[in-house]
DNA sequence: ACGGTTCCGACAACCACGTTGACGAGTTTA
DNA sequence: TAAACTCGTCAACGTGGTTGTCGGAACCGT
């Protein structure tokens, strides 16, 4: 019935998995930086993973990423300019436009992906396989299925 | 030398970090929202931190979040409206206004303690205290100490 | 085949949150 | 005392959201 030792508060928990994330992707981007990707920010990698490797259009990233077509159409409009990528006419329908990645915007998700595994290995040396595997298994039970970061941009202001 | 079974790509890694804290933080305001405190924002919670029981100057709660001196005035402005803060004139310095909590700021920092408690102790029906435990302390010891989230407004952008 | 509904992208106005730069007023320091 | 610094505020701006509106294009039911 009693706790041996005093569990720690509970608002370390969030803070630890905040910190967590933070640390992986600051250095993602510190990364990123260094190989050729200074301006892409955190906030673009959630809608460059939301184009695809086929193309949208921007109503459709707005959907996945939670957010209203404008907004979408606006971080699409910031993505063109950085060159990661590209507008298109659809053929097929007149009222669309087709958002792509460009050869660009295609190496810095597989450069991230490069990135975030060197991280998680990084975590393995220091933590052991076993604790690595049972943090993100842990952390797999305990997330609603409906809390996956789709609709990450704006929900914290 | 060879995985038995290949490690899970390191980018859900973040995800899960990300989607444990989302899931604590929006628990959080589901509940502060019905005990009356529908309006504070996950930003906020930092900034009502950074105050403390004594109150400071905007200048420094600017220093201690990271952001200009003018940002935290404009995050007081917002939370004095709420009516979480209020703006005294400093005795000792007649440049400064020392921001101070309200009973209402009090009031929202305290259940957030509580809240979290409780969303901490859900964990622990859930996984278990030790594997609760465990998460901690292995994000305890790979999370730099610089990393933690003291300057968290407008890092994503 | 045509007319109503729906969807797309764009424009405008606005809010939240951050940034620099400048400034007057007050405090500290040399 | 004069110079240097600090505090808070104002202004302008950038970015990432929101809602509302709108014309044009596509879909669907009669």
């Amino acid at each position: 019935m009693a706790e041996v030792s005093s569990p720690p508060p509970g608002f370390e928990l969030p803070l630890l998995l905040f910190a967590g994330f933070r640390s992986l992707i600051d250095e993602l981007h510190a990364e990123l930086a260094e190989r050729g990707h200074p301006d892409v920010r955190p906030v673009h990698g959630f809608a460059l993973q939301a184009i695809g490797p086929y193309g949208t259009s921007a109503s459709e990233i707005g959907r996945r990423l939670g957010v209203s077509k404008q907004a979408a159409g606006k971080t699409v409009d910031r993505l063109a300019g950085l060159g990661y990528v590209e507008r298109a006419d659809d053929p097929a329908d007149a009222r669309r436009k087709l958002i792509r990645l460009t050869p660009r915007g295609i190496d810095v998700l597989t450069q991230s992906a490069e990135i975030f595994d060197h991280l998680r290995a990084r975590w393995v040396a220091t933590l052991g396989a076993e604790r690595v595997a049972e943090v993100e298994s842990s952390l797999r039970t305990v997330v609603p299925e409906t809390a996956f970061p789709v609709d990450v941009p704006g929900w914290f202001g």
